[in-house]
RNA sequence: GGGCGGUUAGCUCAGUGGCGAGAGCGUCUGCCUUACAAGCAGAAGGUCGGAGGUUCAAUUCCUCCACCGCCCA
């Protein structure tokens, strides 16, 4: 084969995009639900819609097409289903933005408009993050594509309402919930993010003076209450202490005069008060605080709201009113101050709730909500965990997400917002008269039923009360939290509650590959619904990755500017190359500090790749090589029929037949502990530093015997024969790791060999499996002997600066064995180490003008050929007498602690006495060279 | 405040109760050697965070401490 046929060099780019589409024509990618094979499953985590790829998804993706591809090639009939998610907030943001530009709001359109402004916005970008998946090689089940809002999903949503509702765990009713005042909505507690540290604030002492006449026989006139907050005093329905607080006690049931507002509130006492805050006695503002609203409960305190859904003031003296809460908080305290009623101020950290959409600082606010009662299905997940049936790793996880769900709370699942699933609920307006009332939110009008009005659920849209038969309906405006919707996804996108014959087939799945930000988002609830409405576990193991972080530790943020962006590391360094440098960082329960150095690494494993595989390709003539070293060697072994090549000349073949069966059980085993770091060092480890570097090395002269053309000749036959072998393997190998140059490599040798059973592409190729039969301890003992001789032999030359020319080396050693295998080996030791020919002589004789190394009980001698600096020579042999002192001393010591002797096992002792034997030879030996020298 | 993870070469990370603690990148030296300079060959570089303990033997197991990061309240 000439140059251009097999270029070079290789473009990523061209040949990526080449085989994407060849894999897909042929229907690689798909799975059928009446293939007898195993079945393997995966459901992605759905992106969101607006969704780029970051660097988080590349690696999720990475992980999910090699282990996709891994499965697939072990025979497996693999399903991964893609998609994405409606990402009610953020899509809405996106388009009201849009709508910002032409001077818009979602109110001017109205909703049913504003959702069809959404949809054709979802058609137009929605799908960008799969397309970029597809960049990444991710061989997933396209023609399975689903969307959280799909006809079907939005049916299996509802469906989990409506039954959710039927057994009683949704109910509607006032609670203290996280609102946004920008996205003017409800979060979950787990869509707050909270600031670790705090942010820098104030603590305000606040005087709340007595009722008069209220001092209790003593002369208090005040009691100084703390807080971070001062601005929701206005709403304050008591003062509380602790029970126990000595300082208090007298106070418990005296009244105080509220400032500013004038209400008369009591002072109560309350085991949930921490004396240690402040001052011991606290304000009560049940409609703003979740403790207090629980103090409020059982104190059976009015709870009044100081603040609207835009963070607003209101039923609040004028001074106030209408004012933004943060301004509100100024005024409050010059108030406060004018009144002298403001005693001190402390710097303060104050612990502030995000929205995680945002960053808006949450308010928390008494609202009118819907909410899923937690606790029975907490009990599913922890019962199927507590039972091992869902495998985490790393396994620690599956403890955190234990005691996640021992702590459960009740979730807030409806938002004030459009885009979404619509709460499957509604009103008869003629039953409820009187528990509802129409206002005005923009040009909106949306009805407000009271807690205890009268509702109905319903899939489709009914036509008239059940009850009363009037057709005056009105559907809840509120729609679902996202979370709300993927958490059904893995039985959801199979087809639930259809009895589908994929989710039949594919149910449960096999493998949950996530973040571990929404491990308790996301994975755990999927695990409840699972269990819930599809009669088992979702998935059998949930992979948690590493977190991608910037080379500084740091989190990749965009808006700080630190994410980096896989689409340009895409271009740079290749699907293949992005892919291997991404998982050989991965390192399973440690986040990863991004480098781009090691995609570099990858990107010349390519290059190595290309150029072995150019060499072997090339160097065999043309055609007429089949695959097969393995099956000749085995058949020649079995055969009674003398090997015409003596065995020791094809110890390099033994060898690196055995290294490569050692690396496919290795990697194997690596792959089914979901280990990919692991398998892919050990792939990269092995074709470049053992074929590479050694075994393509060795064939070199081994084919030269035939000028390199192949006239039969049966060494340089069988050398040719396991060169093909051991890339082809290799390449079957590595394929889940670079499908792409893998593939082409691959494709390149079918060509050019052409004969044999190859079958369409590496793709669908069986995985290496390993043939223990090939392991060989002998091969590998006798060559890495040979190695260590080489780079002895390389290591004085460098070190003393002999010019490049073949030298006559000596070798001291005792007994046959060395100097046969030696002798047996020179026809390539002579090629690799730049050796003319070797004599042999009996160990503890010496060579003069030569520099020595000792390997294993042999010595190396290598003559001083040229002018040698006999310094340079001293430096070395001190430095090496040092190091031999250093050690012997260490064997020493601990060869002459009779407890050593007697309690450590036998082999470890007899192990230290041969080390000292050698140790001591070898320290004497250099030491009279150095006096010879001297 | 509670919990979890980490601390090993200049950097990012592997690793093991016992033979000389490894890799990639970086550094230094020599090479365009008939696949590959995105390469080849050679070399330097570590008191394995600190202090105790268990053990014949600890970087590895235990305890405490320090620092970094994450999660929950």
């Amino acid at each position: 084969m000439s140059e251009q046929q097999f270029p070079t060099s290789y473009d990523p780019k061209e040949l990526e995009e080449r085989w994407y589409r060849f894999w897909e024509e042929h229907g690689f990618f798909y799975a059928e639900v009446d293939d007898q094979r195993p079945s393997f499953c995966i459901t992605i985590p759905p992106p969101n819609v607006t969704g780029s790829l970051h660097m988080g998804h590349a690696l999720n993706h990475t992980i999910h097409d090699i282990v996709a591809r891994y499965k697939r090639m072990k025979g497996f009939n693999v399903l991964v289903v893609p998609g994405t998610d409606h990402a009610g907030i953020a899509t809405q943001v996106v388009v009201e933005k849009e709508l910002a530009k032409e001077g818009k709001t979602r109110y001017d359109l109205g909703r049913e408009k504003f959702l069809e402004r959404v949809w054709q916005w979802k058609e137009q970008y929605g799908g960008i993050i799969l397309q970029q998946m597809r960049k990444l090689g991710c061989s997933y089940d396209w023609r399975r594509e689903r969307f959280t809002m799909d006809e079907h999903y939005a049916r299996a949503v509802l469906e989990t309402f409506i039954r959710l509702w039927q057994e009683g765990l949704i109910y509607r009713g006032y609670r203290i919930v996280n609102w946004c005042p920008r996205c003017l909505t409800a979060l979950s507690d787990l869509e707050v993010e909270r600031d670790e540290e705090g942010e820098l604030g104030n603590l305000w002492f606040i005087r709340y003076p007595l009722k008069r006449d209220e001092g209790r026989g003593t002369r208090d006139e005040f009691v100084v209450v703390a807080t971070t907050r001062p601005e929701t005093m206005l709403g304050d329905t008591a003062v509380a202490v602790h029970p126990e607080d000595e300082r208090y006690k007298h106070l418990i049931g005296a009244t105080v005069i509220l400032p500013l507002v004038g209400r008369e509130i009591p002072i109560i006492a309350d085991p949930a008060v921490d004396p240690e805050f402040g001052t011991g006695a606290v304000k009560v503002t049940p409609a703003h605080d979740p403790a207090d609203f629980e103090i409020a409960e059982r104190h059976n305190l009015p709870k009044v709201l100081v603040m609207d859904d835009y963070g607003r003031m209101i039923n609040v003296p004028e001074r106030f009113n209408g004012l933004d809460r943060f301004a509100a908080r100024e005024e409050v305290v010059k108030a406060l101050q004018e009144q002298g009623l403001l005693e001190r101020v402390e710097e303060y950290k104050v612990p502030l709730g995000r929205c995680y959409r945002c960053d808006t600082v949450i308010e928390p606010i008494l609202s009118l909500q819907w909410f899923v009662q937690m606790k029975p299905l907490a009990e599913l997940a922890l019962q199927v965990i507590h039972e091992d049936k869902i495998r985490y790793l790393p396994q620690r996880f599956a403890r955190l997400t234990i005691e996640w769900l021992e702590n459960i709370k009740d979730w807030c699942i409806s938002r004030q917002i459009w885009w979404g699933h619509r709460v499957p609920i509604w009103y008869c307006l003629d039953c409820n008269g009187g528990k509802w009332e129409l206002k005005q939110w923009g040009s909106e009008e949306r009805y407000h039923f009271a807690e205890d009005a009268k509702a109905f659920a319903a899939i489709e849209t009914p036509q008239r009360c059940p009850d009363c038969s009037s057709t005056n309906l009105v559907q809840d405006p509120d729609v679902l939290d996202t979370w709300f919707s993927s958490a059904i996804w893995p039985h959801a996108v199979l087809g639930w509650p259809d009895d589908a014959p994929e989710l039949r087939k594919f149910y449960p799945t096999d493998l949950m590959i996530t973040a571990r930000d929404i491990l308790y988002l996301w994975v755990a609830r999927m695990v409840m619904t699972g269990v819930k409405f599809a009669g088992d576990i979702p998935f059998r193991t949930v992979y948690v990755h590493p977190t991608v972080l910037t080379r500084e530790g740091k989190r990749m943020s965009k808006s700080l500017g630190t994410g980096i962006d896989p689409l340009d590391l895409l271009d740079k360094y290749g699907a293949d190359g992005l892919r291997f440098g991404l998982i050989v960082q991965a390192e399973a329960g440690q986040d990863l500090r991004f480098h781009e150095e090691r995609l570099e690494m990858a990107r010349n494993f390519g290059k190595k790749l290309w150029n072995a595989a150019r060499f072997v390709v090339t160097a065999f003539g043309t055609g007429g090589w089949e695959l097969g070293a393995k099956d000749w060697i085995l058949a020649k072994e079995k055969s009674s029929q003398q090997p015409q090549v003596s065995n020791l000349r094809l110890l390099p073949v033994r060898w690196i037949l055995s290294r490569l069966h050692k690396t496919i059980a290795q990697v194997n085993e690596a792959m089914d502990d979901y280990e990919l770091a692991d398998a892919a060092k050990a792939i990269y480890n092995f074709v470049w530093d053992e074929f590479c570097d050694w075994f393509v090395e060795i064939s070199k002269p081994a084919m030269q015997r035939d000028g390199g053309r192949g006239t039969g000749d049966e060494l340089s036959e069988i050398y040719r024969r396991t060169l093909v072998t051991v890339l082809e393997t290799s390449l079957r190998l590595l394929h889940p790791f670079m499908p792409f140059v893998t593939e082409e490599l691959w494709q390149r040798l079918k060509g050019a060999l052409g004969t044999g059973d190859w079958g369409p592409a590496l793709m669908v190729a069986n995985y290496p499996e390993v043939d223990e039969r090939l392991f060989d301890d002998d091969a590998e003992k006798r060559m890495a002997f040979l190695i260590e001789l080489v780079k002895r032999v390389r290591s004085i030359r460098a070190d003393l600066g002999i010019p490049t020319a073949k030298v006559d080396i000596v070798l001291a050693c005792d007994g046959e064995e060395i100097p046969q295998l030696v002798s047996e080996n020179l026809w390539w030791l002579q090629f690799v180490g730049r050796i003319n020919d070797v004599k042999f002589i009996r160990f503890g004789e010496t060579v003069p003008q030569a520099v020595s190394e000792l390997v294993n009980s042999a010595e190396v001698f290598v003559p001083l050929t040229g002018v040698v600096d006999i310094s340079k020579l001293r430096e070395r042999w001190q430095k090496r007498i040092g190091e031999l002192k250093k050690e012997l001393e260490r064997v020493q010591t601990r060869l002459s602690n009779p407890q050593f002797v007697e309690r450590a096992p036998d082999e470890v002792v007899e192990a230290e006495r041969k080390r000292l034997a050698e140790l001591q030879a070898q320290f004497e030996t250099l030491q009279r060279r150095l006096q010879s020298i001297a």
